[in-house]
DNA sequence: TCTCGATTGAAACGATCGTATACTTCAGTC
DNA sequence: GACTGAAGTATACGATCGTTTCAATCGAGA
């Protein structure tokens, strides 16, 4: 057997039923009936079940967090001349990628991590919340650097409407129905497209009329 | 003792535990230790420890629904006239409630059982998930067919972004630090209108920008 | 071939889980 | 005052939890 395959058999076990059966319901037993392993394993290589769950969320977050950081740094020429158009490209770089794990054409590997993302955001039992924190924190202080250098928003402002926005697209990405129009679809990337491009209109209508004063 | 008292302290007990600790690290050896109840009493009084929960979340979703609807049912006047005017009235009549319980002048009572249902929306474990879907499902018929009386969506684009205006708006209401600012303010209620007032303007803007085939 | 650290295996630990059973208490009725 | 049925108490059951211990095994370097 190749060495510290058993570490990785662990590991995708342990992603695959936290996923499915949720995190707060899955056992060391069951991962290590899943995969074969020995209980002392899970303790060998990790120290112990928190810490292997939290590891399952920071490669989730990392992987996550890369490609944004990535498509948030190649944006270039935002303007306040049209500012539809930079808003949408921000929103575009930071969110589609979280789609793209959640539900588009390759989703195998990355969606179960985004699940385990979204349950523990609600979880007060403090799985792995401090772990959650810092790597969100990073990118809402990267996007919101993007946004308000073209947006007029007070930051109080521009941070409401951020959170809203990463609700909704969280929520959206991570909907099963929403994987499975994309399984279904002969062109996955069209149909993400087609629930992506109404929720980034969404978004942006929606940061403008905050500081519009439209409306009321 | 009087009668039904210690089934209405259970009630009360898990309602706390389980909002603060989480429902899945809640049990019932926890909740009868925290109101001095005997172990046998939640068999006897819900049959089991899952039906209790599921009480809570009925119980929950019922009174909100009961004062969403009251509000729904008596909005007048909605025009495609003045369709921003009508639908922050349908977006408020149908959010505000939601709002008040998770966060308002008197959320003590209320705001324990909407934590639960947010909890329980990611849960995979299935304790609720049927009841919470009957709930929700009847509320989203309703305000979405007063937003469809003047807004010119069609009716899967009205869908989506209903999707997106809830989760922001549970995920805005929920969050520890809505509470926070609420509570420490010495008008609750001036204090809830600055952070929910953002949110309309949000939605509707995002709702009207997703027909107008705009910024692209 | 021998050795030694790294890894795995088998078994048990103490704790806690939800549930079930049997007994006691006690108000209300005839 | 005996009887009834609801309500509460004490205790135990079997199962499962995460963790620990310790011996067996493997693989590469001497």
């Amino acid at each position: 057997m190749r060495r510290g395959e058993v570490r990785d058999r662990l590991l995708e076990a342990a992603l695959r039923l936290c996923a499915t059966d949720g995190v707060g319901a899955t056992t060391i037993r069951g991962v290590i009936r899943e995969c074969g392993a020995n209980l002392n394993a899970i303790h060998y290589h990790f120290g112990s079940w928190p810490k292997l769950v939290s590891e399952l969320v920071t490669a989730a977050m990392q992987g996550l967090n890369d490609e944004r950081f990535e498509r948030l740094d190649a944006l270039t020429d935002l303007t306040s001349d049209d500012v539809p158009a930079s808003a949408l490209a921000v929103l575009e770089a930071g969110y589609a990628p979280l789609f793209r794990r959640a539900a588009g054409p390759d989703w195998q590997s990355t969606r179960a991590g985004l699940v385990i993302v979204q349950q523990l955001r609600f979880d007060p039992s403090g799985l792995g919340l401090d772990v959650l924190d810092h790597h969100s924190a990073e990118f809402v202080r990267r996007i919101e650097a993007r946004l308000g250098a073209f947006l007029p928003h007070r930051p109080a402002e521009l941070r409401a409407g951020m959170q809203a926005f990463n609700a909704a697209a969280w929520d959206i990405a991570l909907r099963p129905d929403t994987l499975e129009r994309t399984r279904s679809a002969q062109s996955p990337e069209r149909a993400l497209k087609r629930i992506t491009a109404p929720l980034f209109r969404f978004g942006v209508g929606g940061l403008l009329a905050m500081s519009k004063g439209m409306a009321k």
